[in-house]
DNA sequence: CGATCCATCCTCCGAAAGGACGACTCCACG
DNA sequence: CGTGGAGTCGTCCTTTCGGAGGATGGATCG
């Protein structure tokens, strides 16, 4: 019986999932939580075999899905992480990849996806969805120009229609290191002005 | 028994609602869509009291819900349409309200809500969420600087990053052209940068 | 210890963007 | 049949942005 442990912070979705896990046999749904704290507590009380988690928690969450996926996969008898995500285009695939996901899936994904993802999961195999799987492939091959953080910081705030001279009083910073963290940002991504670098980084995931 | 019909384009989501909705007394799952059309079908084919629809539909859906919402209100024994969406910042909101949905739920609102939501509907009351409620007012207050189609294709065009003489040559007209559109829109907006104007459309849905 | 990346700061200059006028069609609406 | 809005075009002018180039200190890592 592989005893799973499901957290997303709709509760619509997780009457969902637990309906599509009752009527699957050798699965079980050992607790619920709506939100990533109540996650990693859940994985940590039920010790459970495999834990499916949402990616992206509502704005009043503490922290996030893959900051609870890092802390369920440190614990002792940690189980296997499935994430799950709305979209396929999200920046955090990697981060979840990295914080010890062995699956990441999709919502709109058939049920029998799901169920045979977390069979594949609790035997230790990595399962992801086929268009996530293509698309880090994808971004293995693009030489993937990451940010820095600083970088994303300055991005961000011209996402928001910040005027280089106002970004630069926003960090206190002169303009032209904002200029120049732009200089940096547009090779990077390969672009020639601020409404195409927020363009790609949104494309991306590097900005939301 | 208010018989009802749910659409979602995620089989996690439809799941969850009937899960929800079976155990709820006098209230009867008539039919699931997964497709707009599908969903305009089934209201047709069931002739239910209320149509449980989710607005944002996968790509590869022909229609969107609001048009499926209009469809379906203009059957002959139109039953009553509730709207159901992620967010709560969609720019669909008032078109779904016109194409005449009596209630607009999120979907990370607790069960007690959305099953009050259908019976409130069924009974021919509207209902909305809090939340959207709110928003609407502010919307109502707020003049609504809504952009002419020809502003929208230009503001799309910028908001991927092309400059003013590509968007020109894009739209076949002269540079001046789309930098009077942009005037326009810009106070139109209250912005006063191309960036900060894709931003604020971005955040009231004008974009996506 | 160098190598490397990052963040910070310059200057000079051309190109792009935006503001402020005005003006001409076309079409819908009363 | 006007009136007005939307879309189209123009000019002149100022500001901002972005490119090119270089320079400094700090952190990190093999």
């Amino acid at each position: 019986m592989i005893r799973l442990v499901i957290a997303d912070d709709h509760p619509i979705v997780r009457a969902g999932l637990l309906a599509l896990f009752s009527l699957e046999p050798g699965i079980e749904v050992v607790a619920e939580a709506g939100t990533p704290d109540e996650a990693v507590a859940a994985a940590e009380r039920e010790n459970p075999d495999v834990v499916l988690i949402d990616l992206q928690f509502g704005a009043q969450a503490a922290s996030t899905g893959a900051e609870a996926t890092r802390r369920i996969r440190a614990l002792d008898a940690a189980p296997y992480v499935l994430v799950l995500t709305n979209y396929d285009s999200d920046a955090d695939i990697l981060g979840a990849i990295e914080a010890g996901a062995s699956g990441y899936l999709l919502k709109d994904a058939p049920p029998h996806e799901l169920t045979a993802a977390v069979r594949a999961a609790a035997a230790g195999e990595s399962a992801l969805a086929p268009v996530i799987a293509s698309r880090l492939l994808d971004r293995m091959r693009a030489p993937q120009a990451s940010l820095s953080s600083r970088e994303i910081e300055v991005l961000d705030l011209v996402a928001a229609g910040r005027s280089n001279t106002e970004v630069a009083a926003d960090l206190f910073v002169s303009e032209t290191t904002v200029k120049s963290h732009l200089a940096h940002i547009f090779t990077k991504l390969g672009v020639a002005s601020r409404t195409a670098a927020v363009s790609v980084a949104r494309q991306r995931g590097i900005l939301r």
